[in-house]
DNA sequence: TCTGGGGTCCTAGGACCC
DNA sequence: TCTGGGGTCCTAGGACCC
């Protein structure tokens, strides 16, 4: 059986995309995630400004002085991103009949049973036949949406993943099946899907730099103390997939949920650009927070059973507090809800620094009218806002006690 | 690395029921 | 009356990913 599961990966997306829009900025050093100097982090960074040293994650100010002097700095567009990620999931569904995505800018497809179809001038290349399928569709991506692609093909997942990195930029890498072992035991433990900064630092401590002396550890006490990704990282070698080959798709990027349950969660956070003092400001905030996750939940068609707040003080100590509730996307019974909880948790006298509403364990919004104990009636004021703002914009209307315009004295975006 | 914002998934303890 | 275990839900926190 030969290697048949594909994750791509479009590179530097959103740089991608805003080259679209702007082609003076193909080959310069272009930083998406806000203007020069501005608060927050780097969310997406052109090859050019990462010579630099520039990555996404970096905070915005490492970033600008790190960038050369010509780096030009870019707002997010959350919106258009998603356009062009679908467009490219349409590109895909015409190579693969098995498309998931699991972000806005990976897929995953699975081959299998394509072979046939892909049989063609294979050996004018010397490609295997999907090696060669895959990189027409990245052909095809650059021609339909002007967008670089990269990909990985392996038995698994985790390969294709690993793999689709090492081809970047704009390349296909495949890792025959039978050759997971040599491929992936060089690479250091950071490499590997699960392995985050916690986890490696943890290992290297422990002197375990790749995932090869991983999987060579004594049997003892330091094999048990890995005992669960070790059991991950010898089934990859093995190329072995766990469960189905593609994985569930990241509910946030289905378009809809067909089991109708636990379609993920809803959640906005703002970090303020000056702490906030007093309570009456939190709770201006933490309005503004819920009417627009009730906006997306009535948007999305879904109702929440849980609803938490996050709320972090200047001294960067961040505390959860949530409570499930009768199925709701209703701004007066969740911000009711938040109130407690906000009181619940303001235990320290300090200053806010980030507030969070995150709405969760959703169900699909069956019934228009969602049964209530009567004294406890949604009012469902939100389906003639959402009207309004269809018209004249998000901003165009707000609950009473919610600042109407967004930055100011209180707040400053991102 | 003086630290954004959107997510997912996992763990662990306690409540509660059978 | 005491003990026990399994299953499930709720809540809090943390790691990780893009």
């Amino acid at each position: 059986m030969s290697a048949r599961i594909c994750c791509l990966d479009l590179d530097t997306f959103f740089v991608s995309v805003e080259r679209l829009f702007d082609p003076a900025l193909i080959g310069r050093p272009v930083v998406v995630g806000g203007a020069r100097g501005s608060r927050g982090v780097v969310t997406a960074a052109s090859y050019e400004v990462r010579a630099f040293g520039v990555r996404s994650g970096m905070s915005m100010r490492d970033a600008s002085r790190l960038a050369p002097k010509d780096a030009v700095f870019l707002p997010t567009r959350h919106g258009a991103y998603g356009e062009y990620s679908k467009r490219v999931r349409a590109v895909l569904e015409r190579f693969s009949p098995e498309v998931r995505a699991a972000s806005i800018d990976e897929f995953y497809m699975d081959f299998s049973g394509c072979e046939r179809l892909y049989q063609r001038s294979a050996d004018e290349t010397g490609d295997t036949s999907i090696e060669r399928a895959v990189r027409d569709m990245c052909e095809a991506i650059r021609s339909d949406t002007g967008l670089p692609a990269s990909a990985g093909i392996g038995g698994t997942r985790i390969v294709a993943k690993i793999a689709s990195g090492r081809a970047k930029p704009a390349g296909v890498l495949l890792v025959p099946v039978g050759a997971e072992r040599d491929f992936l035991l060089p690479l250091p433990v950071r490499k590997f899907p699960g392995i985050g900064p916690k986890a490696e630092a943890r290992m290297v401590a422990d002197g375990i730099h790749t995932l090869g002396e991983l999987v060579r550890l004594p049997s003892g006490l330091l094999r048990a103390r890995y005992a669960r990704v070790l059991a991950v990282v010898e089934r990859e070698c093995a190329g072995v997939s766990n469960g189905t080959p593609l994985g569930a798709e990241r509910p946030a990027f289905r378009e809809h949920d067909p089991s109708g349950l636990r379609v993920g969660s809803i959640s906005n956070e703002r970090t303020f650009f000056d702490t906030l003092g007093g309570d009456q400001r939190s709770l201006e905030q933490l309005l503004r927070l819920c009417e627009r996750v009730c906006f997306r939940a009535r948007k999305r068609g879904v109702r929440a059973r849980t609803l938490t707040l996050k709320l972090r003080t200047s001294d960067f100590h961040t505390v959860t507090r949530s409570r499930s509730v009768e199925p709701t996307w209703d701004e007066a019974s969740v911000m009711a809800t938040l109130t407690e909880l906000f009181h619940a948790a303001r235990d320290r006298p300090l200053p806010i620094r980030l507030l969070g509403v995150q709405l969760s364990n959703l169900i699909a919004d069956g019934d228009p009218v969602q049964l209530a104990l009567p004294f406890d009636r949604p009012r469902p004021v939100g389906h003639a806002m959402d009207k309004v703002r269809k018209k004249y914009g998000y901003d165009s209307v707000h609950l009473g006690g919610a600042p109407r315009k967004r930055g100011g004295k209180v707040s400053r975006p991102g």
